[in-house]
RNA sequence: GCCGCAGUGGCGGAAUGGCAGACGCACUAGACUCAAAAUCUAGCGGGGGCGACCUCGUGCCGGUUCAAGUCCGGCCUGCGGCACCA
């Protein structure tokens, strides 16, 4: 042997090699195809890579590294998504800078993700927090606002009645502060808004043409949550005004016996003067605007309201009062905050009848109403409807909208529960928002050349106790005049959240340091959009919706080429640890990917988080099955051994190396990582059986398994490849009809079960395949006296006998 | 409650409707060794039989089919996500 494989020794070389001969670099000749790959960039924490991150990571750089040697210019970058609360949280308890903070951080990733060989082009390397970044982040937020997308409005915040600091969704842990454990409030807040229900639609429509896995689409269309349905006026009883509902079931109008406002609605307000209980209204109110979501969640079972005395409404199909009530179930937020109730048919209303004696209307056949609310559309007729009676559902729906319209009092609508973007934070580690609030013009945006609009340097990160971002302190940053009047005017104080930079990142990266423009029309027009991008199931509604709008509106602008920024997404699922758990600090269960490297190397690391189990799916940690990758490839480096200067496949397994190449390469493309090395494991076996492999043989096992264990087959390749690198080599190709044995073993069943196995060509025709059938002495012991009432033979397959 | 995903040997997991358990781990035996480790070779779902073999078996109950882990209907359990969305 020529010397014991020492991953820790080769994996540093030719990590330098590659580096020094720029082998990954994505070129700018834009003549050649290109392939431009993505992961999701990290959040460079603390504590530093997690194996979790690899198992992405290395799965597109398989692709990547295949796609150079199929001949494209491949990008396939990395960088950071480093503005954030932890690293904030942190700064401000151990007294450091967060830039501070973040550069370690940053450096700590760089050097882990490195040593695991990944063919990212550093060259193209960027970080949200670089103000040569965040300038283009704040750009883009200028031209949203320029268009009317982005607003100041009024939102809820939850709010530390202890340290009294604004806290994220995150830090509130069953409705108390994280950190101090008191009660946390909801307080409203102005904040900027941005308009992605302006793109709702076209979110929901536009994936008919990206290749999405299936479950990806639907966790983004439900999120959208687009339904049709009707907006009717109700009168109000000795009232000209009208109380405005949304429904997705206007067909069973002539069931709603009562209505339903939200605690919020502007109607209480309004006539507070008539309704008799209005205190008992107010104290309702109040109640539930102190529940958080969690809360909420836990008491739907148990529906809560009170009824307006003083104020009736009509039910405009039968001209019957009906009483009103309001209940924190319906919510301000969807539809127009106010519903007509049919508690024959929608559950919530039902459960909100039954508890209030609320009178309960069957309209549509088909269930007992009086024991549960009957919600299916698909069967069932219109029954105590009148002009409706005896109609499906669809129809009846058609029918009742060409009414109201012809009433004038409503008409069909289309709702989304898609709500607008929260996207101001009272924080300090983000992009300022570069708006100026001048008493005289109001909100006015700063000019161009005036960005990066830099963060300032302050001495403390806390965010103040009135509820306004750490940056508000900063009386000479805050103080400036109005581009637009020259007058007195403040600076917005709130920063940008952490999706805003992930939100164009993969644009910047066709173009990292363009200084004219976000990157240049040039290299967006032929890098764009990225062919395959992989993520976290935890970042497929959020993450990916705000980019797409992101890119929408960009396209809009034309200032991108395409209307959708990824061709094709796939998610993977998480590792957990050995114990079948997420890991975590507190679980005790971490494993830390610097050690497996250290025990095993890079490429034993590589090759188990691909063959741990379906990409798609959550996989657990198990350091045995580490050491088997291990193995193998040390099984593959010992095949020097028994390496033969023979320059063919050897005849015996010239359609195993077809047949191993056509899996190979084809399991790659379908995130079947872990088929694709039991493949090359059942390949190395046969070697092992022979007792000897040609130098053909073992150049196309390197090349196959080059993408998996990149050192190593390079490694190999030094000694017995074609003299130049690994890396630049052609992916091998394959023959079909080389993958094919001429003679195939065939089970033959007598009803369906298994009596014996025959050998047959491939291409032998029926009658003679049933004479070799016929002859097995199993085969008739098993038909014996019956009768065969049918014989099927799949080719190569299988030949079925049926007898009675 | 709603949405999505999963359930196959001791374990991780394979199977275009066509011989269930590829590949790996663990385990057992043999070779090598003074010995152990490593490595190599072989075996390895349950029950039965000396044996060629027989039989049961992919969470549960039904169905479709010559043939079901796979398709359909109804459940059960686990995991992940969630905004009571009218």
């Amino acid at each position: 042997m020529e010397r014991v494989y020492n991953p820790n020794e080769i994996e540093k070389k030719w990590q330098d090699i590659w580096e020094k001969e720029e082998a990954f670099q994505a070129s700018t000749d834009y003549s050649k195809p290109k392939y431009y790959a993505l992961v999701e960039f990290p959040y460079p924490s603390g504590q530093g890579l997690h194996v979790g991150h690899p198992r992405p990571y290395t799965a597109l750089d398989i692709v990547a590294r295949k796609r150079r040697m199929q001949g494209y210019n491949v990008l396939y970058p990395m960088g950071w998504d480093a503005f954030g609360l932890p690293t904030e949280n942190y700064a401000i308890k151990n007294q450091i800078h967060p830039r501070v903070v973040t550069e370690n951080n940053v450096k700590h990733f760089k050097n882990q993700l490195k040593a695991l060989g990944y063919s990212f082009d550093w060259k193209r390397e960027v970080n949200t927090t670089d103000p040569n970044y965040y300038k283009w982040t704040q750009w883009i937020f200028l031209r949203l606002f320029k268009k009317g997308l982005a607003y100041k409005s009024e939102m809820p915040i939850n709010w530390c009645t202890s340290c009294k600091v604004g806290l994220a969704n995150e830090e509130v842990v069953n409705g108390v502060c994280e950190r101090c454990g008191s009660e946390v409030v909801r307080r409203v807040k102005s904040q900027w808004m941005l308009k992605i229900t302006e793109y709702a639609e076209k979110l929901i429509q536009d994936l008919d043409q990206v290749d999405y896995i299936e479950k990806v689409k639907i966790s983004q269309k439900n999120w959208i949550g687009r339904s049709v349905g009707a907006e009717v006026d109700f009168k109000l009883v000795g009232k000209e005004e009208t109380l405005r509902i949304f429904t997705t079931r206007p067909d069973t109008l002539f069931g709603a016996t009562y209505m339903v406002i939200s605690p919020e609605h502007p109607l209480v307000e309004k006539y507070k003067e008539e309704i008799e209980n209005y205190k008992e209204l107010l104290a309702y109110r109040e109640m539930a605007a102190k529940k958080s979501d969690f809360e909420r969640t836990e008491l739907a079972k148990d529906k809560t309201g009170v009824e307006i005395s003083g104020i009736k409404a009509i039910n405009p199909v039968n001209g019957k009062e009906i009483p009103i009530w309001i209940s924190d179930y319906v919510l301000m937020t969807y539809g127009t905050g106010a519903i007509m109730a049919v508690p024959a048919h929608d559950e919530r209303d039902w459960e909100f009848a039954k508890k209030f004696h609320l009178p309960i209307i069957e309209v549509v056949e088909g269930g007992n109403v009086q024991e549960a609310a009957y919600t299916n559309t698909n069967t069932g007729k219109l029954v105590n409807s009148d002009f409706l009676n005896g109609l499906e559902v669809s129809k009846a729906k058609e029918k009742i909208i060409d009414w109201l319209i012809e009433q004038g009092i409503g008409k069909k609508k289309v709702n989304y529960k898609l709500r607008d973007w929260v996207f101001s934070r009272q924080r300090y580690w983000g992009e300022p928002i570069p708006i100026v609030h001048c008493e005289k013009c109001g909100y006015v945006p700063l000019e161009e050349k005036e960005l990066p609009l830099m963060l300032p340097e302050v001495e403390s990160y806390m965010p103040t106790d009135n509820g306004e971002s750490p940056l508000a302190v900063m009386t000479d940053w805050v103080n400036t005049t109005c581009p637009c009047c020259g007058g007195p005017a403040k600076r917005e104080t709130d920063t940008m959240p952490q999706w805003a930079g992930s939100s164009w990142y993969f644009l910047r990266y066709t173009d990292p340091n363009c200084t004219e423009a976000f990157a240049s029309k040039e290299a967006l027009d032929y890098w764009m959009p990225v062919d395959w991008y992989n993520g976290g199931m935890e970042h497929t509604t959020l993450h990916l919706l705000y980019s797409r709008f992101w890119h929408k509106f960009l396209y809009d602008e034309g200032l991108v080429r395409t209307a959708e920024p990824y061709q094709k997404r796939t998610s993977h699922g998480m590792i957990l640890g050995e114990n079948n758990e997420k890991m975590s600090k507190s679980r005790g269960n971490v494993v830390n990917p610097d050690d497996i490297v250290r025990e095993f190397g890079a490429d034993t690391l590589r090759t188990y988080e691909m063959f741990i189990g379906a990409f798609d799916l959550s996989a657990s940690w198990s350091q045995e099955g580490v050491k088997g990758c291990r193995r193998f490839l040390d099984r593959v480096w010992k095949l020097q051994d028994m390496l033969t200067e023979e320059m063919n496949y050897s005849s015996d397994l010239e359609i195993k190396m077809h047949q191993t190449i056509k899996k190979v390469s084809s399991d790659f493309e379908n995130l079947k990582f872990n088929t694709a090395i039991a493949t090359m494991m059942a390949l190395i076996n046969e070697f092992y059986r022979k007792g000897s492999v040609t130098k053909k043989e073992y150049q196309t096992l390197l090349v196959l398994l080059n993408p998996v264990a990149p050192h190593m087959t390079e490694e190999l390749w030094e000694s017995y490849g074609e003299g130049k690198r690994l890396y630049q080599q052609t992916w091998p190709g394959y023959e079909e009809d080389k993958t094919v044995e001429s003679t195939v073993e065939i089970a033959v069943q007598v009803n369906g079960k298994v009596k014996a196995t025959i050998a047959v060509g491939l291409e032998e025709a029926q009658e003679t395949v049933k004479e070799k059938v016929m002859a097995q002495v199993s085969v008739q012991a098993a038909i014996g006296e019956k009768k065969v009432v049918k014989e099927i033979y799949v080719k190569g397959r299988i030949y079925n006998i049926v007898i009675k």
